[in-house]
DNA sequence: ACCGTCTTTCTCATACTGAGTATTTCTGTG
DNA sequence: CACAGAAATACTCAGTATGAGAAAGACGGT
């Protein structure tokens, strides 16, 4: 550090300026029963005590961000280690409206979005009453605590545009997973019906997308049809070419 | 508010957490002399004094993020409300590694991608020494204030991807624009020379990119070549389909 | 045993893409 | 003032991707 810096350094006073504080909140996102849910928590603590929120907290002094959003996505959803490794997490948006926490402290909120494959039951952490995956067309009808509606319709909208560019659907499934798994993730996702056998196509053809493991589900579906074969991730992260939605042409 | 909120407010010690401070900073692009430039300032204060670094700085107590946001890039550029409209402004990423910022305040900073079209020559603000266009060459060989060159680094990236899917580019063009000027900025943006036929036939046949305006440039190319037809936006802010960068193919 | 479901593979018409070429209009130079 | 070089626009053609439909098997439930 130059000279000036630590002259000025003496002189300065952050208590002067009006208290700040920075959280991190968490749209965490799976499929349950071909529908797309969302972990949310009963909020144990005021502001907002008794109501739904999503999860997350403040960001410990000596912590970056990254890890905080790792630390609350432990904490709320009791996952294991080998699990998180699979979890999509990625930073959403930074949202700071004044006012849009009722503490007498401007509170910044930094969201990030995360994906989840299989689905543990939730677990209510410290502050937290009670945790529970909703499906999207509950949380419709719910007023969420803060400006989470808001955050929570960006972090939808997102994952609906990761679908087409990354091979982010693999996050939502298992380890090894048939190829109509992977096309009911986007079918869920993006609420429509796809073509099975122009999306069979399409993910064989990505490069990278899928890789076959060689061997297949040990009985065919539920109400028939033969036995599918096994893929795993191939490794790819950007899809090229993209997955295009069909409503968006 | 419920009651047990008010309660919980009345206990509430702002200044027993560590001072915490957030401030914006902004990555603004445009191109000059085919060669695309980011707008850096000369910092005249501590920390980092008379080091280079991206326009920023705090934001005020009762201001959102975007306008924070707009304000820095009035006073750091000088645009006139004309030209203000046609910038974009979004947000980028959120950076807080504790230590980023030396002083005894935990700094988190919303980083803002800002394209610029004309070139208006900056304007040092009131904690600016100097303020200049840098071509981005220039950029990587100075070592930049704070985490800088990593949030520069973030923007060209987005900028790059931004190009593909929406009609960004004519935010670095002016009002009229030929669709050779429209090609540059894709070429200079992306660092790779496009085909002129397939591109005037892919800009023309994306649904509401471009529009005619009956006229022409007043002379030709400086080398040469006929007038060229001059266009406008025609509103669409996503493409349809993508105008995706060859080398990624 | 049979029906309906599901996976996987094909077919085919249409659309889009990259590469190359042609035509015409202009600028700058000798 | 003719000409070379350059640029804007249009056209061609082969290769590839896409949407829609259909077919061939494999399997579960009744």
């Amino acid at each position: 550090m130059k000279e000036a810096d630590a002259e000025w350094l003496e002189n300065y006073e952050p208590h002067a300026y009006p208290p700040v504080g920075v959280t991190v909140d968490l749209v965490i996102l799976t499929i349950r029963d071909k529908e797309l849910h969302v972990l949310l928590i009963e909020r144990g603590e005021p502001p907002f005590k008794g109501e739904w929120a999503l999860p997350g907290g403040f960001v410990l002094p000596d912590e970056d961000l990254p890890e905080a959003a790792a630390r609350e996505l432990r904490e709320e959803t009791g996952l294991k280690q080998t699990d998180l490794d699979r979890v999509y997490l990625d930073q959403l948006k930074t949202f700071g409206k004044p006012g849009r926490d009722p503490r007498p402290l401007r509170v910044f909120t930094v969201a990030y979005l995360a994906f989840a494959p299989q689905v543990p039951e939730p677990v209510a952490g410290t502050d937290a009453k009670n945790a529970a995956w909703m499906s999207l067309a509950a949380t419709r009808d719910m007023k969420l605590a803060f400006d989470h509606a808001a955050i929570l319709a960006e972090g939808v909208e997102r994952a609906r545009n990761k679908l087409e560019y990354s091979s982010l659907a693999t996050s939502f499934v298992g380890r090894e997973f048939t190829i109509s798994e992977l096309r009911n993730v986007y079918e869920v996702v993006w609420g429509e019906q796809l073509h099975p056998g122009n999306f069979h196509r399409k993910v064989m053809s990505v490069d990278g997308y899928v890789e076959e493991t060689g061997r297949t589900t040990e009985r065919g579906g539920e109400r028939g049809g033969p036995r599918a074969r096994l893929y795993r991730w191939g490794g790819a992260t950007q899809l090229h070419p993209a997955l295009l939605r069909p409503s968006e042409t």
